[in-house]
DNA sequence: ACCTGAACACCGTTCAAGT
DNA sequence: ACCTGAACACCGTTCAAGT
């Protein structure tokens, strides 16, 4: 039942982006609701960026965790779009946060591109637009950059009528 | 030719961004730049929230204008990418930093929506998928999301075609 | 091994004061 | 009308010092 420090760190990390957004995960109140000084953190993790790192990692897999298990192109579409929108802030932190792959594990991120490259029927530049269509749109909404009152439904009920069009072409395997 | 002392402000700040990114603009550098110290910046704007949306009436006008007298749904698409590599600074500052509508200028959102519309028919459901998938694969390539390497050219040519065969049905006008 | 206070080099912003 | 210095409430991070 002992938590390493590091790991409590990360935990209180994520509560407080999930709770109060990213401007509120600072290392002073980090320290503060842990008990401890803001200086003393740096014995448990290396700086911010170990946090923020720790945090994009816990999001990829909660992400790839999600769409476990979808397979064709409305389901993953949905799948991700859903996602997103339950976690805007962890969404926010992949998409928007610089990544540092060098401290990534190996299979994360591709653990996390798999539903999308299966529902393209592994076609990469399929599966590609895709991922920037799922992309866009949801930054798009988060961002509210669509007009209140847009019929976000209707775009994405557009665009996967399109895509999947596109792949109804009869393919072998 | 006596420009106004807030339009210099914003000069600077827009050259600062491009030149060396949003982290450059702060209070103390623009005053720096402009012989002053940073509380006298708030005698020509009201504050830092005011340059920024400033910049961003220029990155969507500059966006509409880099847009206007394309028509095909390829051409647009070529130009929206086009744009936003050339201005990448510019293009996530619409994007990714909030957008305060009561400060904006009437029409200005519209007229750089404007082509995006005229390619998708009128559609306006399509016209936002477009944009998703648009604003979507330029933002994932500005935040190096795809693997080094990777085909991006392709990526927009599948997305194009898919689109593409949608707009294909026959309509009037 | 773990936590502290003090410090450094930054932020945006306010405000009384000078000219 | 325009600019100033000092201050306030913040940042991430370093480091000598304590236990």
């Amino acid at each position: 039942m002992k938590t390493s420090r590091h790991t409590e760190v990360i935990d209180v990390a994520e509560m407080l982006l999930e709770a109060e957004g990213l401007e509120a995960v600072t290392m002073r109140r980090l320290g503060q609701e842990l008990g401890m000084r803001a200086p003393s953190l740096y014995k448990h993790v290396t700086g911010k960026d170990d946090i923020m790192t720790a945090l994009q990692i816990r999001a990829l897999q909660g992400q790839a965790a999600a769409l476990a298990g979808t397979s064709t192109l409305s389901e993953v579409a949905t799948g991700y779009r859903r996602w997103a929108l339950a976690h805007p802030r962890l969404y926010e932190l992949i998409a928007r946060h610089p990544l540092d792959r060098a401290r990534l594990p190996p299979g994360v991120e591709a653990a996390a591109a798999a539903p999308l490259l299966g529902a393209a029927g592994g076609d990469i530049d399929l599966a590609r637009a895709l991922w920037g269509l799922g992309h866009g749109l949801v930054d798009l909404e988060l961002a509210g950059r669509f007009p209140p009152g847009a019929n976000i439904d209707a775009a994405w009920a557009t665009a996967i009528d399109a895509f999947t069009a596109c792949t109804a072409v009869p393919r072998s395997g």
